[in-house]
DNA sequence: TATAAATGTGTCACAGTGACACTATATTAG
DNA sequence: CTAATATAGTGTCACTGTGACACATTTATA
């Protein structure tokens, strides 16, 4: 604490530990799922976390950029939507004195990574419902909870369920993501009508066989933005 | 980068470096403000800046507890609503190096404050239509633009509007407040409606004057949660 | 006493969702 | 080939909450 000075000394504060974590989810097997990483440090190694570490002060832009670079490291690819969830703070929250997280709310089709993933062996797709009867490291479990409820809330007046789907994707696999996703079902006619009104997804000239009548297929608009709907989906 | 040890290094990495700062609004003379501090330090010393500041890692337990100490520093009060906005992080927003601040989104009654406020002349509310015209420390142009935005969104489909007046309030003084957040007019039957329904408001026996017939006056319960509806406002 | 100003109520129109019957088109079993 | 089954897609009415706006109520003031 110098007087003699009134220019900036960055040592003048302890800094927080700071770290960028996320929550990457997708749709699998009809359940829903987040990529958890088998921890080979301390503290908490052997258990569960979320993906994701430091800051590299000298070659990340942003946290976002952090938050890509763990993600690409465990999936080798980019998530299709990526969203600051929230921070996470507190004096014990980590063994090694006062931590800030900041978490990320990632969303991807299950298809772009299970390959990868299937080869390694601490890398792994864990059912959320699953979450409670494993040994889960820090706070995470409860910032899974807390994304799991961001994720619910936006599914029902969004539609950012599609970044859980391929590139071309049925009215019926959107139907059956969202329904994973919130818990409930919805109504066939109700998404119909919203995929028509957003005006953010454009059809495709092939149909696809579902077991029944051929399925008109639909794909994301390109740089189109997430719409949002004025009422939540209620049922 | 030891391969010594599996143990953690805690200067490992060089920790990027964090603050905590909060966009506190309120609405005054039928005009958004928000409270702004006039820096005494470099960076940027004599623009204005967000009131925020380092965590105290030996007393702050979280950093909602670094947000509200250093809002009643310069408020002497604590504000009647904070939540988490977001992090704002890069390279070249600071130029000590790469920064991240934990911005939080606060709401009070300017009664509250007022006259504790005009006793200073480094801390002043400011309109937010003429942040634009003033020279504004860091990126809190950005940041203050983006909490208006959650704020006008918020106004939309919940009752956060009410932590900008006093305890007890009347359908009139909330319809204002609301309409100069979101910079339109609403339908004083649909406020009542929802005054109504959402169940978090109690009645006051005492009637105020307010220059026609005497007013209802309102209170939020206590313990209650803000409301959120299904619908957001148009028109 | 009339007028203005704000509060508060009644009610119809409108839009988006829920519900559900109905049609369309594919596969599969016999 | 036909019927049964499964899924896709449509038509339409009921329901709910908001928008619009006329109307009634109660106060201050000229």
């Amino acid at each position: 604490m110098s007087m003699m000075t009134n220019s900036y000394d960055i040592n003048e504060f302890k800094n927080p530990l700071f770290t960028v974590d996320s929550v990457l989810f997708t749709v699998k097997d009809d359940a829903l799922k987040v990529l958890m990483v088998k921890r080979a440090n301390e503290p908490f190694i052997g258990s569960w976390g979320l993906p994701g570490g430091f800051v590299d002060v000298d070659s990340d832009t942003t946290t976002d950029v952090t938050a890509l670079r763990k993600l690409e490291e465990k999936t080798s690819v980019a998530p299709q939507y990526l969203e600051q969830l929230q921070a996470f703070s507190g004096i014990d929250r980590d063994p090694r004195g006062f931590s800030v997280t900041l978490v990320y709310f990632a969303l991807i089709a299950a298809q772009e990574v299970s390959s990868h993933i299937e080869t390694i062996d601490d890398v792994q797709w864990i059912d959320i419902d699953k979450i409670d009867s494993l040994s889960i490291a820090f706070d995470h479990k409860v910032i899974i909870e807390q994304a799991k409820e961001r994720l619910q809330q936006k599914a029902l007046y969004s539609m950012v369920p599609v970044y859980c789907l391929p590139e071309y994707f049925t009215v019926g696999q959107l139907k059956s993501v969202i329904e994973t996703i919130i818990g409930k079902t919805i109504q066939r006619k109700s998404l119909i009508r919203r995929i028509e009104s957003a005006d953010m997804f454009e059809t495709s000239d092939e149909k696809v066989k579902s077991g029944g009548r051929l399925a008109q297929q639909y794909k994301v608009k390109a740089g189109v933005d997430i719409v949002n709907f004025e009422r939540n989906l209620s049922t």
